[in-house]
RNA sequence: GUCCCUAUCGUCUAGCUUGGUCUAGGACACCAGAUUUUCAUUCUGGCGACACGAGUUCAAAUCUCGUUAGGGACGCCA
């Protein structure tokens, strides 16, 4: 049975990066029946923080990406938050130390940092040199009555050199110029992320490792660890980055774009998914339009790339807008009005809104773009172009408008078509010369839905208002 | 500085494993045209790439080496 897992630390939103990671872990779950594990990575109390924590677990929700076990769902390998089983770690560490795999380092902070200064002078490695190893018994009774606290470093034998990875294929390290002992159990106790990751992926059964390539250099450290734990070493698979729009480094900015952010600016979450995973993966044919369910039928890492990508906003918008034009009417107006409610408010009842919305459907590209289009239920407008409004053709049209609007059945098919047929003898305008005046005149902007469709949701009572009101500004 | 990873249109990518079917395919963006009595949608067309240099070979986007460029890691953060 294939197990996964996303292991997020809970110190901020949940972010592009973030995302992708987690979502190839789900879709590689459910394309190969495994279970798809939420566990919370928050061994640093200095940074992690609950609100934090729950706002993962809400964006993950949002975004579909339910896991089969963890926080709030249970499973039988928990706790699946690492702060609640630090203990554990601690023994795992003292067995380590008792078997010999590690020991007890009586080096500070101060002294590390020192040693990589000087290394970085000198242009070597700035690695750990391992110096811990050989203090004489009297040194350590000498730092333990100084009150120097020991961490425990694991004590690498045989640097473990090569691996394979599921993406990248072998991978070598020259171990030596890398890493030197590094620490398991901090001066205070607590584990570095290194044990926990491992004790929790071979406790919980983890049997394939996907995760952001920024850790691929952790992996040999792993990898030893593993196996001095005694766990068998499960599958890694290595993502690449994701840049900006520019191609900029990542990080600050590109995480400054919560997942949350998407979701105010109305973006279908399955459209998110969407363009995430065509972001280093693609499925070898043409398409490029997937449900959440088709990626989870489809997708697999033996078509994921090396190469890292750039976000683009416009291709985003792009799959977003697929996205909403197929969605059927009841599906779009039902997520617009919730929208909507959610994050920009309407005036309007659900009714007409509901209608409204309707028209704008091919219009936008995301839910965001709604309330400015909406502008045209509101009898309050400024128009673009009160001149056009004052010339005699327009006069004449809204003229003629008033007198044709009290014959006309608001429920009967085709307004519009009714409409103009009753109008056109009584005027002389034709044509932009006919058209525009009147959308002029309903919503005061040069571009909007599409008459026909805009009339039946205005209703007579506001044509006649408006045609009016145009008809008074024109004086 | 040291180690590691990566390299096809501006961007996302297919092709690379098993060299020839590649005058390199698709998509986004951009430009032009058509449809729509506006905009958008839709459709058609255009622009546009194998980073560079050697080597192997009858033949290289595809294999090898080097160079360059970008990215990542080097925490008692995760």
């Amino acid at each position: 049975m294939i197990r996964v897992r996303f292991a997020p630390s809970p110190t901020g939103y949940l972010h592009l990066g973030n995302l992708r990671t987690a979502l190839f872990n789900y879709l590689y779950a459910r394309r190969h029946g495994g279970r798809f594990i939420l566990r919370i990575e928050d061994t640093d109390p200095e940074r992690s923080k609950p609100e934090y924590e729950k706002a993962l677990m809400a964006d993950l929700r949002w975004m579909g990406l339910m896991w089969d076990e963890g926080p709030e769902t249970g499973g039988a390998y928990g706790p699946y938050r690492q702060s609640e089983k630090l203990e554990v770690y601690r023994g795992f560490a003292e067995e380590l130390v008792r078997k010999g795999h590690a020991y007890y380092c009586y080096v500070t902070a101060e002294e590390t940092e020192e040693m990589k200064r000087a290394a970085k002078l000198e242009h070597r490695p700035l690695r750990f040199d391992n110096r811990g190893r050989h203090f004489s018994a009297d040194e350590i009774v000498r730092r333990k009555a100084l009150g120097i606290r020991p961490t425990v470093r694991f004590l690498i034998k045989e640097p473990k050199l090569v691996m394979n990875d599921m993406i990248r294929g072998t991978v070598q390290f020259n171990l030596d110029d890398m890493v030197g002992d590094f620490i398991l159990l901090k001066a205070d106790g607590t584990p570095t992320f290194h044990l926990a990751v491992c004790v929790d992926d071979g406790l919980m059964k983890i049997t394939h490792v996907i995760r952001g390539e920024d850790h691929l250099p952790n992996t040999p450290k792993h990898l030893m660890l593993l196996e001095a734990l005694g766990f068998p070493a499960p599958a890694y698979g290595h993502l690449p980055l994701i840049h900006g729009p520019n191609g900029e480094p990542l990080s600050k900015r590109l995480e400054s774009i919560s997942i949350r952010g998407f979701r105010e600016k109305g973006y279908p979450s399955e459209a998110l998914a969407n363009y995430m995973a065509l972001l280093g993966w693609s499925p070898g044919d043409n398409r490029e339009l997937f449900s959440l369910r088709e990626l989870e039928g489809i997708f697999d890492l033996d078509r994921v790339g090396k190469s890292p990508s750039c976000y683009d906003p416009h291709k985003l918008d792009w799959v977003s807008g697929e996205h909403l034009r197929r969605l059927s009417d009841d599906e779009f107006k039902t997520k617009a009005l919730a929208y909507l409610k959610a994050y920009h408010p309407q005036p309007w009842d659900d009714d007409l809104l509901a209608q409204a919305v309707l028209i704008l459907k091919d219009k936008i590209s995301r839910f965001e773009e709604l309330p400015g289009h909406l502008a045209f239920l509101s009898d309050d407008f400024a128009s673009e172009h009160p001149g056009a409004l004052a010339s005699d053709t327009s006069r004449e049209i809204f003229r003629a408008a008033l007198e044709v609007l009290p014959l006309l059945d608001a429920k009967a098919p085709g307004l519009y078509d009714v409409f103009l047929n009753h109008l056109k003898p009584k005027v002389r305008a034709k044509g932009k010369d006919l058209f525009m005046p009147i959308r002029l005149a309903l919503t005061g902007c040069e571009h909007g839905p599409e008459l026909k469709r805009l009339f039946p949701v205005l209703g007579i009572e506001r044509l006649r208002k408006r045609f009016e009101k145009a008809l008074g500004q024109g004086i």
